[in-house]
RNA sequence: GCGGGUGUGAUGGAAUGGUAGACAUACCGGACUUAAAAUCCGUUGGGGCUGAGCCCCGUGUGGGUUCGAGUCCCACCACCCGCACCA
């Protein structure tokens, strides 16, 4: 009997696909759509298991949709600008162009015997001129219309490479390569105003019914709707121009306990004494050190700097209160100044105790005095709290209601007003660096910044140095420093110019490339014909990494396009249903050194036994380390290419489906994928096996096996529908074995396996066609129309129903599945188990519920 | 620090509020074999009982809601993701 070899069945069902361009998506009216994208890759130069989960994922869906009749999209693209074709360049030379398309290259080569459903006419990668000048096209137009602009914002400085750092480069406040303090410093910088539409993104969320509540609820927080007071503390002895300073709380209930007043280092007030006064120039220097990132800010040390101004509380003129810049402070949210309640805030408490300032509660739990708060009192939301220095004796609710009355009363007294405040800033799209798409503009001394004219688009990055390589051994950026392409003619006036050397964010290339895939090679970003047609996307996949900024930036930069006229009205949410996958893990294998740090063990290097892991070389015991992320410096990388070629790709697929929900992480073990490849190899032989019965073969049981034929089309459908694919798998393995062990005639075995390659073929496309052929069905099974199941042979006539005592079983009865509610009742009742049970007392109550269970309450 | 999530046998996990542990791995036992591999079959949460049936315990910890909780609610612990210039 000949094997199951994947090798030679995979390349030739490849080749069948791409002779009859069966993925080719052509605009059909005809045809419902569907769009499933999954998240594109940045062009690392390796595939991972992670990306072959992910695009399995989607490949599957894609395969579902095309059996159930759509026309389906299934693009793939390269993320293809950021830092780290840059960082290669400055590690080992070469340019970063040559880099990714190297890369992009040597990944496609790689994805390519996987399988996937991939329209690869469609692919694009976003350092080609030909996306990213379409990409300036869109900047333009949102520059245009009001959705673009400059404004002053700090970035991580290293000062002494003189350049500006990722937060990715910023190593505990350090400069990764210098090894220097990192400042925070100012820059005029471009930005979208993304923030007018925090409102409408919030309330979008509401109508995404297919996206996960957890994302869902990370965006609404991110955007961070709030509602407060903003009022002004009247100061004394502040300089011009500062006498009153601007606050906004949410928390107005505590106002009577205020103890201080915070402003930001990089507040106007802070600004001004900064000038005059040489410690506080220090202190604030000393706030700019560190990282920009909000937990390097909010996790460092709460210090403060008394600057001896002080205000007057707005309700009580006599009591003074002293300002401090404090460097937990930010500018971007609310005014930048706050006042400091120690009692019921837990880092006002911090910072007053530290500063000696007292503490005043407003709120008390029962009647203790404010001098038993030894930590910071929020009350419950629930509670009812009193006041002992309250509002004009005013007693509220906690929570939400305390603080609309203590806006009212604010109000009334002429303090400050109620106001809605949003936490999403808008979004700094400037970056420092060559690797990504020029901003299209001019900087001209007389016309200020000008537009690049849309005929000169692309805006190209230059190749090289004139005459030279880039050297990307200095920092900086090499755009700065090129000696030709800055100097530019103004677009407006004509005199000499110079052009913009920032590029942008690496976000807004991803932002949009969902709407592109639908007309890739068009002379405009999009096609109204094409993303009329296509969008939105039906399905997206990916990492839950992304569930704030890229899928927040793409919502906005949907809407943006719509105002533009570059979508359809009413295209803005972009993605209809979203997916976020687990990442594939693997077990780390380590050993201690002499200095105690680990060596780790590749995993060919290790033997397990009796779920211990040795060395096969020397036979130590080594540490497992259950589960962890895959990691180059852990040697806990499985290469998906060494797995497609031991086992297939069928393999590899059915493996990263199998073994945990699709929303959780996987482990990858070789038993697993061991187990995969068998199980594949016995449904190869099964097929064999039936091909060589005789065709006119009568068994016994067809019944039986149509039967559990129905059940499995049904639960695998449904399995496929819900991303269960793990659950969906299970059944194909259970009735892979009552297959096997079916005593059934030649027809119905026939069908029963044809019916499982068809069921099995979203996750392993080349087995199923190779087993529909040898079957002798009709064309390919990739075009054939997804089995349905019968409703009439899903249902069985009797059903086993557990009795429970007490919510306990004791025992379990089969009866007639459309039984009476009273005769169960009384089939249960007179179980003996039952009777024993009840030791002769009355039971109180009898739940049955049909088909299911039957309790009864004694 | 803030926001979000996850936690079930030796392991990955299954379970519309309704028999906890489907399916797979591992282990153990059996068949086949001169032997091994491969393949096939079977057992396996813990404890108890005068064992072929029954009882008790059991889904991170502690409480709660319910006839009934792995599932819902509250608090805590551990781990993971995000925090606006990583992609």
């Amino acid at each position: 009997m000949s094997k199951y070899s994947p090798a030679e069945i995979e390349a030739r069902w490849q080749a069948a696909w791409a002779e009859t361009e069966v993925f080719k998506a052509v605009r059909d009216l005809n045809r419902p759509k569907y769009y499933v994208l999954e998240m594109f890759p940045y062009p690392s130069g390796r595939i991972h298991m992670g990306h072959v989960r992910n695009y399995t994922m989607g490949d599957v869906i894609a395969r579902y949709k095309i059996a159930t009749g759509h026309n389906v999209l299934h693009p793939m693209g390269w993320d293809a600008f950021g830092m780290p074709a840059e960082n290669a360049a400055m590690a080992s030379g070469g340019h970063p162009a040559d880099w990714t398309y190297a890369n992009i290259a040597e990944m496609k080569k790689q994805m390519k015997p996987l399988g996937l459903s991939i329209d690869w006419s469609r692919e694009l990668a976003t350092c080609h001129p030909g996306y990213y000048g379409q990409q300036q096209a869109l900047f333009l137009d949102f520059l245009e219309a009001g959705l673009v602009y400059r404004k002053n914002a700090v970035v991580n400085w290293d000062p002494v490479d003189m350049t500006v750092l990722a937060n990715e480069q910023v190593e505990q406040g350090r400069g990764w390569r210098s090894g220097a303090l990192v400042e925070r410093r100012e820059l005029t910088q471009w930005f979208f105003k993304i923030s007018d539409h925090s409102e409408e993104l919030l309330e979008a969320l509401d109508s995404l019914d297919n996206w996960p509540a957890k994302v869902k609820l990370m965006q609404a927080n991110w955007i961070g709707k709030s509602r407060g007071l903003q009022f002004a503390f009247s100061t004394v002895d502040a300089p011009d121009g500062h006498e009153a300073i601007e606050v906004y709380t949410t928390r107005p209930d505590t106002l009577l306990g205020a103890s201080f007043v915070g402003i930001s280092p990089d507040h106007p007030l802070a600004k001004v004494l900064e000038r005059q006064d040489e410690d506080v120039a220090a202190f604030v220097a000393e706030c700019r050190k560190g990282g920009t990132t909000e937990e390097a800010i909010e996790t460092g040390e709460k210090l403060g700097y008394d600057t001896g101004i002080r205000v007057r509380h707005p309700f009580d003129t006599a009591h003074e209160m002293p300002v401090y810049i404090a460097n937990f402070i930010l500018m971007d949210y609310g005014t930048g100044a706050i006042f400091g309640c120690p009692a019921h805030d837990e880092r006002d408490f911090e910072f007053a105790t530290r500063y000696g300032l007292p503490i005043i509660s407003t709120y008390l739990p029962d009647e203790e005095s404010p001098e038993a708060l030894d930590e910071a009192y929020v009350p419950p939301k629930t509670e009812r709290v009193f006041y002992n220095r309250g509002f004009a004796g005013e007693q509220w609710q906690t929570g939400n209601e305390a603080i609309d009355a203590a806006i009212a009363f604010c109000e009334a007294n002429g303090v400050g007003q109620g106001v809605t405040k949003f936490r999403l800033r808008d979004w700094g799209l400037s970056r420092q660096r060559y690797w990504g798409c020029p901003i299209p503009v001019v900087h001209c001394e007389d016309c200020g910044v000008v537009p690049e004219k849309k005929e000169n688009l692309p805006v190209e990055l230059p190749y090289d140095n004139g005459n030279a390589a880039i050297d990307f051994s200095v920092p900086g950026n090499p755009l700065e420093r090129h000696p030709t392409w800055r100097d530019v003619p103004c677009p407006a006036c004509g005199k000499p110019a110079k052009r913009e050397t920032d590029t942008m964010d690496t976000f807004v290339d991803s932002s949009w490339y969902y709407a592109r895939f639908t007309a890739p090679r068009a002379e405009t970003p999009t096609v109204m014909e094409d993303v009329s047609y296509w969008m939105n996307v039906d399905q997206y996949i990916g990492g839950i990494e992304h569930a704030i900024l890229h899928l927040l930036y793409s919502r906005f930069f949907a809407r943006a396009m719509e105002i533009t006229g570059h979508l359809p009205k009413s295209a803005h949410e972009p993605f209809d249903a979203l997916f976020t996958q687990g990442m594939v893990t693997h077990a780390i294998y380590q050993t201690a050194r002499q200095d105690g740090r680990p060596t780790y063990h590749y995993p060919e290097e290790v033997e397990l036994r009796d779920g211990k892991a040795f060395l096969k070389e020397d036979g130590s015991e080594v540490e497992v380390i259950p589960s962890a992320k895959m990691s180059k410096s852990k040697n806990n990388v499985v290469d998906p290419l060494n797995i497609i070629e031991s086992y297939g790709a069928d393999t590899a697929r059915w493996f990263v489906l199998s073994d945990s929900p699709p929303e959780r992480d996987v482990e990858w073990t070789a038993s697993g994928a061991e187990a995969a490849f068998k199980h594949l190899t016995r449904v190869w032989k099964l097929s064999t096996r039936i091909k060589t019965m005789s065709a006119d073969a009568e068994g016994s049981g067809d019944e039986e096996l149509l039967k559990s034929m129905h059940k499995t089309i049904h639960d695998v459908t449904m399995g496929v529908e819900s991303f269960g694919f793990n659950a969906a798998i299970a059944k194909l393995y259970a009735f892979t074995a009552t297959l096997q062990k079916s005593k059934a005639g030649h027809a119905a075995q026939r069908e029963a396996v044809m019916t499982l390659a068809q069921l099995m073929s979203p996750m392993t496309p080349h087995l199923s066609e190779d087993i529909w052929a040898a079957q002798g069905g009709e064309g390919l099974i990739v075009n054939a129309p997804w089995p349905k199941a019968d409703e009439a042979l899903l249902v069985d006539d009797t059903v086993t129903m557990p009795i429970q005592v007490n919510g306990k079983r004791r025992a379990e009865i089969e009866v007639a599945a459309d039984l009476s509610k009273e005769e169960v009742e009384k089939l249960a009742l007179a179980h003996e188990a039952v009777v024993r049970t009840l030791a002769g007392a009355a039971p109180k109550k009898v739940i049955v519920v049909p088909g299911r269970i039957v309790n009864v309450v004694a």
